[in-house]
RNA sequence: CGGGGUGUAGCGCAGAGGGCAGCGCGCCGCGUUUGGGACGCGGAGGUCGACGGUUCAAGUCCGUCCACCCCGACCA
């Protein structure tokens, strides 16, 4: 490709709206530009890299079995109604009518599709197991789409669907997903590790998240050093550290004016935060009887802990969780900032398994300005229900080991399921085993998102000047610079220039030629921009010592190579390059 | 949805005591220069986010709305 052709063209200032390395160059070196919030335009570079990745996701999923299919992007309201999901599914769904008004939906995911063709394909036993796949567009209508690729709303995927006639076999082709996605990882460079997840919208009853560590990240996780533990905060378990046991003692109003929080109730009282109990209040969206119904929840933990949403909500099956407004608080009688669940009973209360162990805590009296001491579980309230809502957090012991716990953050680059028979029950899709008798089809759904895995490698690989890709997913494995110089010989640097250019094509290298008429300091700005591992540079101070100068992109040395071995020389480079890379794919062991 | 911020040329920004819409980069032309973002001269490019109001006069003052960014809520 001839850069005086190329549509991108690179920025020597930063955008104002980014905020991260992999949004800012992005958009420097000409590789995307935004449309709107969360939709962005693949210009010709990006696309070039993303199709190799997306190639190296078809490859790795052929491997495995995998068949390259396509569903549609716009769907019958129909299918998403038969699981449930178009009640269950919020805003972030795209909805809209056809001329006939019938109501339609833009994908998000692709479990409805998949179930409404197998239904009618698959029928016998003899047909499984299976694989299916697509790379294709979704639409997921984010609150607070950001920071470049790594959130957007309009994005591609590849989503793989396994089929299974029982669970051993969503076993096998959960692992081999999990060991393909580490594989597919290690191709493009990044690192990443493989952490237990919560299941969310997707239903099913086992996941993993493929987390690229880093600082940028949205996700925080939790990992031990000592046993390789590691778990979506969503989810972690942590072993936690109860009292010693005390005689309940009678209870006690105390009044601790303008005690709002655990923080000014401890320094008031002088109390460790573990001697008090916290009320969260939260609105939760329950589905009961095929109605949404709102109900307020009180969550009990222990003060110097914080309440998990995602548990709470697995826990009492809500479809949503918010904060209860101060109204909807007060309307039951509690009173915020001295709350407490005591003498309430129109509210759902879950107290944090660890409550019912810990005696004489102290809690609110519902009238301003008051607490209660020694307030103990069982005697003085009871729950709806008891069980772990509590967050671990950075330092909590392990549940496994019972060593500290770090807390780090991550980005969610790729995620397996196993959703088991729950969306071939919804919408029947059945086939018939040996006995003739029919039955659900076991299923898994994985993901991995193209131009976030892009964003990331960008993330993991670039210096001050720009990205240093990986040449498995560079948009040109060469970058060929040509500095004409000097009028008197600029003609013999560009022939020379073009020749070259059309030998290594014809060597089988995809090289990006800056055939422009710029000044050297642009060229090697831009070249060091869009970060192709290779580059070429032909001027006559390389010329007159008979050849061409070669750098790495990620290498500080440069080398003369001699006019008769460029081709030659390039495609060993280049070639270790990919070596380097697809050579040291490593097997990983998933625990069961 | 709550809090904060920003909308002026392709990009980055000034102009804010109403009175001719600017600078740098980029872009076009000519010339010089030529191994790490060169220089000179000449040029093109704007419904100042939108709508409404105040005024002889609005980029500037007032109101409403919209878009984008950040934090939170939320989410894969």
């Amino acid at each position: 490709m001839r850069m005086s052709s190329l549509l991108s063209q690179t920025l020597r200032e930063a955008p104002s709206d980014a905020e991260i390395p992999s949004h800012s160059l992005l958009v420097r070196a000409g590789y995307i530009r935004q449309l709107a919030a969360g939709i962005f335009t693949v210009m010709p570079l990006a696309k070039r890299s993303l199709t190799k990745i997306e190639d190296i996701m078809r490859e790795e999923i052929n491997a495995i079995g995998g068949q390259e299919m396509a569903m549609p992007v716009i769907h019958p309201a129909e299918i998403w109604k038969k699981t449930g999901r178009w009640g269950k599914v919020g805003p972030e769904m795209g909805r809209f009518q056809d001329r006939n008004g019938r109501d339609m939906v833009l994908a998000m995911t692709h479990e409805e599709t998949v179930v409404d063709v197998i239904k009618d394909e698959i029928q016998s036993y003899r047909q499984l197991p299976m694989l299916i796949y697509h790379i294709q567009t979704k639409w997921r209508d984010d609150p607070r789409p950001r920071a470049g690729l790594i959130r957007v709303r309009e994005f591609t995927m590849k989503d793989s669907y396994s089929l299974d006639r029982d669970w051993e076999g969503l076993d096998r082709q959960y692992r081999a997903h999990y060991q393909t996605y580490f594989d597919i990882f290690n191709r493009c460079k990044l690192p990443v590790i493989a952490v237990e997840s919560d299941v969310g919208m997707m239903g099913g009853n086992m996941a993993h998240e493929f987390m690229y560590l880093t600082p940028v990240g949205e996700d925080t996780l939790l990992l031990c050093d000592q046993c390789g533990y590691s778990a979506n905060r969503q989810i972690a378990d942590f072993q936690k550290q109860g009292s010693p046991p005390e005689e309940p003692l009678e209870r006690e109003k105390v009044a601790t004016p303008a005690a709002k929080t655990i923080a000014d109730l401890t320094e008031y009282l002088d109390l460790p935060a573990r001697k008090t109990s916290k009320v969260v209040f939260l609105m939760a969206t329950m589905l009961e009887d095929g109605e949404d119904v709102e109900k307020l929840v009180f969550a009990i933990v222990r003060g110097d802990m914080d309440l998990n949403e995602t548990k709470l909500a697995n826990a009492i099956g809500a479809k949503q969780l918010r904060p209860a407004e101060e109204n909807e608080i007060k309307a039951v009688g509690a009173v915020p900032g001295y709350a407490s669940p005591i003498g309430l009973d129109q509210v759902m209360i879950v107290v944090d398994d660890l409550i019912p162990e810990t005696q004489n805590l102290v809690a609110g009296a519902n009238e301003e300005g008051y607490h209660f001491l020694n307030v103990n579980y069982g005697r003085d309230y009871q729950a709806e229900m008891v069980v772990d809502i509590a967050a671990a957090k950075d330092g909590d012991a392990c549940p496994r080991c019972g060593e500290p716990l770090n807390a780090v953050r991550g980005i969610e680059v790729g995620n397996i399921f196993k959703l088991g028979t729950w969306y071939s029950e919804a919408a029947d899709a059945t086939f018939q085993n040996e006995q003739g008798k029919e039955e659900p089809v076991v299923m898994g759904s994985y993901g991995i998102g193209s131009g976030r895995l892009l964003a990331s490698v960008v993330e993991e690989h670039h210096d001050d000047y720009g990205m240093i890709l990986p040449i498995t997913i560079a948009p040109y494995e060469v970058h060929l610079v040509s500095l004409e110089g000097k009028k008197s010989e600029a003609e013999e640097v560009r022939k020379f220039s073009e020749k070259l250019y059309r030998e290594l094509r014809e060597g089988g290298l995809e090289v990006l030629y800056d055939d422009r008429d710029e000044s050297p300091g642009v060229k090697f700005n831009d070249a060091d921009l869009i970060g192709c591992p290779v580059r070429l540079t032909v001027g006559s101070r390389s010329l007159e010592k008979g050849g061409v100068e070669v750098k790495l992109r990620h290498q500080k040395e440069r080398n003369l190579i001699p006019v008769d071995e460029i081709v030659d020389s390039v495609r060993e480079k280049v070639d270790q390059l990919y070596a380097d890379i697809n050579e040291n794919l490593e097997e990983v062991e998933l625990e069961s």
